[in-house]
DNA sequence: AGCACA
């Protein structure tokens, strides 16, 4: 059996990567490009249309062996891909068979060019944009981008089912959309025929520019819309109040008869940590919150260059007594970790993982990623000792009625590793230390929940 | 047409 390893073929026709760098010794240290890749269980693909699925690529490498894994839409083009096999073996096979073949590797009718990739496997950084969900994230490409109005993408997204609700807000990224349909299956027909097109030039106005949706996934499943605005829109609920004028481009906060803000209230709170001279941790977040009520979910995020989070109770009630015992206050002595709370849109963050920014306890045995050893050992929540109980469900004491102030924080400042040496109040407790005014108001608005901010 | 950054 002739060998068709394209090793010695390619041995055979070019020099080796050590002739390569004493031929060119004053240029860089590392040729660019190798034209002789070892051998490798993944192959890496180029030339691909980019409507390209994984579903495609396991055809195409079916024939060779076992692949394990895909990773399709590749670049900034979109077009290249990785496929992995089982086998060392059976990557050499395909790369084999089409060096000698006379026909190409095809997908979708167009010469797919294969080469060993450069990794021994594919890390697959599965992202929500790449699990399939009911809600999609939509980013829309064009000069005119922000001039395509939400009535024209629900008509756009109505073609492949009922459109639930749609937010709509500017990020880096862009202008972007959340589009929530009733089930993943729904999404994806719209993602699958929607994706990298440009809205249909009769829905939108003569002068302007073509306008292309992105699509990925969202990692949310339940958007969050308050009222029907030109921003946003809940479908599903035909009495939603209309946004009051005040609302327009302030996000959640209107103005009451007395003239204050009125916030709409909600089971996420958004919390600013304002001069953060210690680590504040999820721990520490999650113990502070802790005092109210079950604390839910917790995610982290740096914003503006501060620290904020949100936190998810059950319910608003509880998250009301949270925010009004802690708005202002600080989570350590000497005015450090001062919180600012304001309620988030939210109802319900999506955590994808367990780590040390984001934390869903309801499901507590949830991977946990990037489990590095810490300081804080194995303990999820180690500041907690038997007197200070976070919540448990047999636990008495979260009823109507707040906690009995500051006193009953569960801060336990003995021994608090979150205090650097030397800096522990002579009182130990209580960790909180209530100004004596409190006219600071939220400065930020929340806006987390676009995606790719995590 | 050339290796995965969000």
């Amino acid at each position: 059996m002739p060998c068709f390893c394209p090793r010695f073929q390619g041995a055979a026709k070019f020099p080796t990567e050590s002739v390569l760098l004493s031929g060119m010794a004053s240029v860089s240290s590392q040729p660019q490009f190798r034209y002789t890749q070892p051998p490798s269980k993944v192959l890496h693909l180029r030339n691909l249309p980019w409507e390209c699925t994984e579903e495609e690529l396991i055809e195409l490498g079916k024939p060779f062996g076992k692949v394990v894994n895909t990773k399709c839409n590749v670049g900034a083009n979109r077009n290249q891909a990785f496929i992995e096999f089982a086998d060392l073996n059976q990557a050499i096979a395909m790369i084999s068979y089409y060096a000698s073949s006379s026909e190409p590797a095809q997908v979708r009718g167009k010469t797919v060019y294969l080469q060993y990739s450069n990794r021994q496997e594919i890390v697959n950084n599965k992202t929500a944009a790449d699990v399939p969900g009911n809600v999609l994230l939509v980013t829309i490409e064009g000069t005119d981008a922000r001039l395509v109005s939400i009535d024209v993408l629900h008509l756009v997204f109505s073609a492949f089912g009922f459109v639930h609700k749609i937010t709509t807000f500017e990020k880096t990224a862009g202008f972007q959309a959340l589009v929530q349909f009733s089930d993943a299956e729904t999404a994806t027909s719209a993602k699958d025929a929607l994706d990298g097109r440009s809205i249909p030039r009769y829905l939108l106005p003569e002068h302007m520019g073509p306008c292309t949706l992105r699509i990925t996934y969202s990692g949310h499943s339940d958007l969050s819309v308050k009222f029907q605005s030109h921003r946003s829109r809940d479908y599903t609920n035909p009495y939603l109040p209309v946004a009051p004028s005040a609302v327009e481009g302030s996000g959640q906060a209107m103005v009451g008869l007395d003239g204050k803000r009125l916030e709409t209230e909600s089971n996420v709170l958004l919390a600013s940590i304002e001069n953060m001279q210690y680590a504040v941790t999820l721990d520490v977040l999650h113990m502070v919150f802790s005092a109210f009520g079950p604390v839910q979910k917790i995610a982290m995020f740096d914003k503006n260059g501060g620290l904020q989070a949100l936190i998810q109770y059950p319910d608003t009630q509880t998250a009301i007594v949270a925010k009004e015992a802690l708005e202002g206050h600080c989570i350590y002595d000497g005015g450090f970790c001062k919180l600012h709370i304001s309620y988030s849109r939210h109802t319900d963050l999506s955590i994808k993982v367990n780590n040390d920014r984001s934390r869903d306890y309801t499901i507590p045995n949830m991977p946990v990623v990037n489990a590095q050893p810490s300081i804080l050992g194995q303990q999820s929540v180690p500041m907690m000792g038997p007197s200070a109980q976070p919540y448990n469900g047999s636990q008495p004491g979260w009823g109507s009625a707040p906690p009995a102030g500051v006193q009953s924080m569960p801060m336990q400042m003995h021994n608090n590793i979150y205090m650097p040496p030397g800096t522990m109040p002579s009182q130990a407790a209580p960790g909180m230390q209530f100004p004596s005014h409190n006219t600071t108001q939220p400065s930020t608005m929340p806006t987390y929940g676009s995606d790719r901010t995590q």
